[in-house]
DNA sequence: CGCCGAGTTGAACTGAATCAAGAAACGTGG
DNA sequence: CCACGTTTCTTGATTCAGTTCAACTCGGCG
């Protein structure tokens, strides 16, 4: 895997780091394999690591009332992280979970807030990241608001045409709201909802 | 109205702010005092402000076929901006509106980003607010996502009990996703829903 | 007083959930 | 390469939460 062109590729989506900081990161990090499947962080656990996918891809869920509701997927060059444990020190209400064999780099908190303190353009860097975040956040939540069914998954292809070869339709039904059923039915050429 | 008490609260809030970057923040702002009514952002226009409200409250809504939703409600010690404007430099999908007579600070995006440039607790600040809005915004996803109408108008009452004092019960409605006869239900001591 | 905006109530309707089978695709071991 | 079970997806019938539309109540205010 080639860091140097994750970095490169980060700095493109949102705010350049310096050589100085480049190189005090690479350092700093954890290069990880994980397989299809493999659960790394589960609910109630504490958890101060951010992941950020070089390749593969991954899913944050609750299990609520023992059903499976996708929170959020990462893909390439993204973060995937249990936000709510790793910016508020509380236990995780989200299993995280890779849905391909991936290559990931593994920051944690202490590394994040060490190279916020020390560097300037990090701190930028995360602030964007978060920025671009919440920004996401709010889409997807007035998405929810506004669309029926059926836009909400026109919408979901539109910004993510692959994500069917890649995330089975049970996740992605419940990441837009809906019911796999539905799902299944929207897609169906002869709509029948 | 007093500066010094709302930047102490703000730093309470987030995170603290240096004596010079005070100093240098106050020059730098706009004292507003707006009326109950008064919208100072419309749907199309660009936003480069940011307001913290001092006294009173505002809501960001979008006018979707006709219909007024709101997106957002900000109170005292709060910030209110047309975000998807100011972050990204697009035309403003929303409105904002001040709910009550206020005193609000205006920040202009040059300023935010001088500030950011030139103090680091500064940065950290909005680094902090922007984390918080997006943590809040996931919760309230979620809280869409998982809950029946009325456990989400529970919710709201739960975390802010005063609402329904200050906010008509049209916008806590549209803001919680469902129409004003569904939340008027709810509320009814005899339930019929 | 009579109007107006905000909220309430009722009745009919609907989009999506739920429940219940089945079909298709997938992977693993023989 | 095929038989097997498992997982993923499809389809149908029924139910329900919440919408829509329409009428009504209430309090404030010119």
């Amino acid at each position: 895997m080639n860091i140097e062109k994750v970095l490169d590729k980060l700095g493109e989506n949102y705010s350049p780091l310096s050589i100085e900081c480049r190189q005090e990161l690479i350092t700093r990090i954890n290069n990880l394999t994980l397989h299809k499947g493999e659960v790394v962080v589960r609910e109630g656990q504490f958890s101060d690591k951010a992941y950020l996918i070089v390749q593969g891809c991954s899913r944050a869920y609750y299990l609520k009332d023992g059903k499976d509701i996708s929170d959020w997927f990462a893909f390439e060059n993204e973060f995937m992280s249990s936000i709510v444990s790793f910016f508020c020190k509380e236990p995780s209400p989200h299993y995280i979970e890779f849905m391909e064999d991936s290559l990931v780099i593994e920051f944690s908190r202490d590394t994040i807030d060490h190279l916020c303190d020390k560097y300037h353009d990090f701190e930028r860097l995360i602030s964007k990241v978060v920025t671009s975040t919440m920004l996401g956040l709010r889409e997807r939540l007035s998405s929810i608001l506004f669309n029926k069914a059926e836009e909400k998954y026109a919408q979901l292809i539109n910004t993510r045409p692959d994500i069917t070869n890649r995330v089975p339709l049970t996740h992605i039904a419940s990441y837009l709201g809906i019911t796999l059923e539905t799902l299944s039915r929207i897609r169906s050429p002869k709509k029948r909802i």
